[in-house]
DNA sequence: CCGATGCCGTACATG
DNA sequence: ACGGCATCGG
């Protein structure tokens, strides 16, 4: 292929249609290696399709030949679809997704080569605490201070630095007794995932490095195929994520008789600025060093912003500025100043939170959807007070990520059948299954079972094929066999059957189903209602891949996360994490909890780099919004079951003075500090106070923590009631029906809010 | 083997 | 505050 375009694109291209001078170069730059730094906003999304748009409509490549790697799968839906508005069907064949799902699907290809099944299963993090929680126990680790978390953490960092056991052997401190018992469990937990046959989210990259590595004719397959490579989010890559990038750009080995390979070319975007996954092992210096891993390579910088007004814009350019090590860069826009970002203190996450649903109230009276609105918060257990005030205002809100559907523990049994019909070697999700539902397996059973297939060297599963042998009484010798016939008749089905036939026959017959549904505990009843939401889930993963098998089906959830369940047209306000955040743009934005110990987290500020990295997803925070920035935080918070006081964020202070407009005491965020408890004016719509003077501890926690239950009140419009925190008020609307009727109440001191009449904390006067 | 009781750690972010 | 899980009694 050609370094510059065989048929040069005539200027008036429509692809190439309103970009500006750098985002056109970006697009049409032919060269081996392209470093595009994108600044937040600044339309590298538009320039990433429309580069890969220009190498199939100008015929510089067949689709077959491009792979780009999104961050999330959600981006590589939208990114796809997007090079087909561009393209049509020319663009059938391309790769785009994650680093995850492509390795995946290269090593399930590949899987003889690498001495496992196609079949294997990929395990996530509860099941790799599973997993290492019996290997500590099994060698007493505990006792010379190794947790699940630790173990796990530590081997995870050096699997994304491709250190696997042999080389943790060699190069770790065996004086070092704990180094000692840290190579143990490594070598323990790599064992146990290959007889499993399985692999975790960290062996997914590294594994494929691996791969290709040791077999060079089996990357040469990738090497000769990929001639276009695009990674997105370069900032966030990990060592392991860079050495694959560097393994599939690499010129593959020569065939001889056939015609030698140059090496892919490379584009890779991103924003050091936006680097905030070094928990995990991104290296900011992947890009950082990019001009010099890659020589002759071209950078093109992007900093005009398409995005956010130009305060907004000043805000983040002010608070990234405080990280010395970068390279200067200024947003800069052509819309203009817009709206001051607006700041609040409230007494509490209630209060804040009750900030937050008011002004999105009056977000949506001025025509704005809810879809348009996004609260970001550090950390999930923040959403709490969120949820409970956006219940009871009946605020539609979701929370990617939070729902953990998957994580449910019938869900994870249900997963636990359909493993273990896809991979039968996979004992740790037998073991979960063994006695679910109760069939009078217990741990002494199954103690005998393990014993016995460790005997002959078998997984689990042989076991009960031979129960008799095990020399138990009849009743659970029974219970042993009928479980697994189950398993090997429904296994039997599954080349042929879809996931969710395969997933009803199970539960079905295990009697799964039937006994949370028939046990008469509500909250079973629920779990019943969850089997039944994945079997609907299978169903509709059927209709979306006609081909999907069931292994396909567990892929698909595995590599499932929280950014991808974001809808953008379901009328709902967002919740999320900051970095779940990453990427996405909202119109208004809502930054919670700016306080010290939160932002930046405690736990960051004694690591190297902590500040810089929380500023990073400040910085983030901030330039995700469009219109409207929000920043807010309480003055005390609750915490494993106590209340604590907080200060307010460091970063509050880099944001210049005049760009904030302080909605509480008056002065600025900085200053309003712990003091500003006493000092601030208790307001009527924020301030928790209600008409009669209150004990100290009321007002920082005045919402009921259980939900309650108003029956079936009715209200209607003239109706007066009396809220517990706003007072008395007059109704002055009734939409909705049923559970969801919301009432419109004027109160006299609080303005007027919506509430959702069955859990409101009201009374009819 | 199963359910009840009480204690302990939890909660920094994620594929 | 809450859930997970270890321990105990039935």
């Amino acid at each position: 292929m050609s370094s510059v375009p065989l048929l040069p694109p005539p200027d008036d291209d429509p692809l190439l249609a309103g970009l500006n001078p750098q985002q056109r170069e970006a697009v049409l730059y032919r060269g081996q290696s392209l470093l595009i730094v994108a600044g937040a906003g600044s339309g590298k999304t538009s320039v990433l399709t429309r580069r890969i748009a220009g190498l199939l409509k100008w015929r510089e490549a067949w689709p077959s030949q491009i792979l780009a790697i999104t961050f999330t799968n959600k981006a590589a839906a939208e990114m796809r679809e997007r090079v087909r508005a561009l393209v049509g069907d020319e663009s059938d064949g391309m790769w785009i997704s994650t680093f995850h799902s492509a390795c995946v699907r290269i090593l399930r290809r590949q899987a003889e080569a690498m001495g496992m099944k196609q079949s294997f299963t990929i395990y996530d993090t509860a099941d790799s605490r599973a997993l290492m929680k019996r290997i500590i126990k099994e060698l007493d680790a505990d006792t010379i201070g190794f947790t699940v978390g630790g173990a796990l953490g530590r081997i995870s960092r050096l699997k994304n630095e491709l250190t696997d056991v042999d080389g943790f052997a060699r190069n770790a401190n065996m004086s070092d007794p704990k180094e000692a018992v840290l190579l143990e469990i490594f070598r323990q937990y790599t064992a146990a995932l290959r007889r499993a046959n399985a692999l975790d989210f960290d062996d997914i990259i590294a594994e494929t490095v691996y791969l290709f590595r040791a077999f060079p004719e089996v990357a040469a397959l990738y090497q000769r195929r990929f001639r276009h490579v695009l990674v997105d989010e370069y900032q966030d890559t990990n060592h392991a994520q860079y050495a694959l990038v560097r393994e599939l750009t690499r010129a593959p080995v020569a065939v001889p008789g056939q015609s030698a390979f140059d090496g892919a070319s490379l584009t890779v975007v991103g924003d050091s600025d936006q680097s905030i996954y070094a928990f995990r092992g991104a290296d900011i210096r992947n890009i950082v060093e990019f001009e010099r891993d890659f020589p002759n390579s071209k950078v093109i910088l992007l900093e005009q912003n398409y995005r956010s007004t130009q305060n907004i814009l000043d805000a983040a350019n002010s608070v990234i500025a405080n990280n010395f090590d970068r390279k200067a860069k200024n947003l800069f826009t052509v819309v203009g100043s817009g709206d001051k970002i607006i700041g609040y203190t409230g007494y509490s996450g209630h209060d804040e939170a009750q900030f937050v649903a008011d002004e999105i109230e009056k977000l949506r009276d001025a025509g704005s959807s809810y879809n348009d609105i996004a609260v970001f918060v550090r950390t999930n257990s923040q959403t709490r007070p969120l949820e409970e005030i956006f219940i009871r205002s009946a605020i539609p809100y979701r929370i990617p990520g939070g729902t953990k559907f998957y994580e449910r523990a019938e869900v994870k049994d249900a997963f636990g059948y359909l493993i273990q019909v896809a991979n039968p070697d996979d004992d740790l999700a037998l073991r979960r299954i063994m006695n679910v539902p109760k069939r009078g397996i217990g741990p002494a059973t199954e103690a005998a079972m393990q014993a016995m297939a460790e005997r002959q060297g078998v997984p689990l599963r042989e076991v009960l094929r031979d129960a008799a042998s095990l020399g138990l009484g009849p009743k659970v010798t029974a219970a042993i066999t009928d479980l697994g016939e189950l398993l090997d008749e429904v296994a039997a089905t599954v080349a042929t059957a879809a996931p969710h036939d395969i997933l009803t026959a199970l539960l079905t017959r295990s009697g799964l189903h039937a006994a949370l549904k028939n046990s008469g505990d509500p909250q079973d009843e629920a779990r019943a209602e969850n089997l039944e939401e994945l079997v609907s889930q299978a169903k509709e993963f059927r209709v979306q891949n006609p081909e999907g098998t069931l292994v396909d089906f567990l892929t698909n959830v595995a590599l499932f996360s929280a950014a991808d369940e974001i809808d953008d047209h379901d009328g709902s306000v967002s919740i999320m994490t900051l970095h779940t955040a990453k990427g996405l743009e909202y119109d208004s934005v809502f930054l919670t909890g700016l306080e010290e110990d939160l932002l930046p987290h405690r736990m960051s500020v004694n690591e190297t780099g902590g500040i810089a990295e929380e500023r990073r997803l400040f910085y983030v925070g901030i330039t995700r919004a469009r219109k409207r920035l929000f920043v807010s935080l309480a003055t005390s918070r609750a915490s494993f079951g106590d209340v604590a006081v907080s200060m307010p964020s460091r970063y509050l202070a880099e944001i210049p003075g005049e760009l904030i407009e302080w909605r509480d005491s008056g002065g600025s965020g900085f200053r309003s500090g712990f003091r500003g408890v006493r000092a601030a004016p208790m307001r009527e719509s924020y301030g928790q106070l209600p008409p009669a003077p209150r004990q100290k501890t009321e007002w920082t926690t005045p919402i009921t923590a259980k939900v309650r239950d108003n029956g079936d009140l009715t209200l209607a419009v003239g109706d007066r009631i009396r809220h517990t925190d706003f007072g008395e008020g007059r109704v002055s609307a009734v939409t909705g029906v049923g559970p969801k009727t919301v009432a419109e109440v004027q109160f006299e001191t609080a303005g007027r809010k919506r509430l959702l009449v069955k859990i409101a904390p009201i009374e009819k006067l």
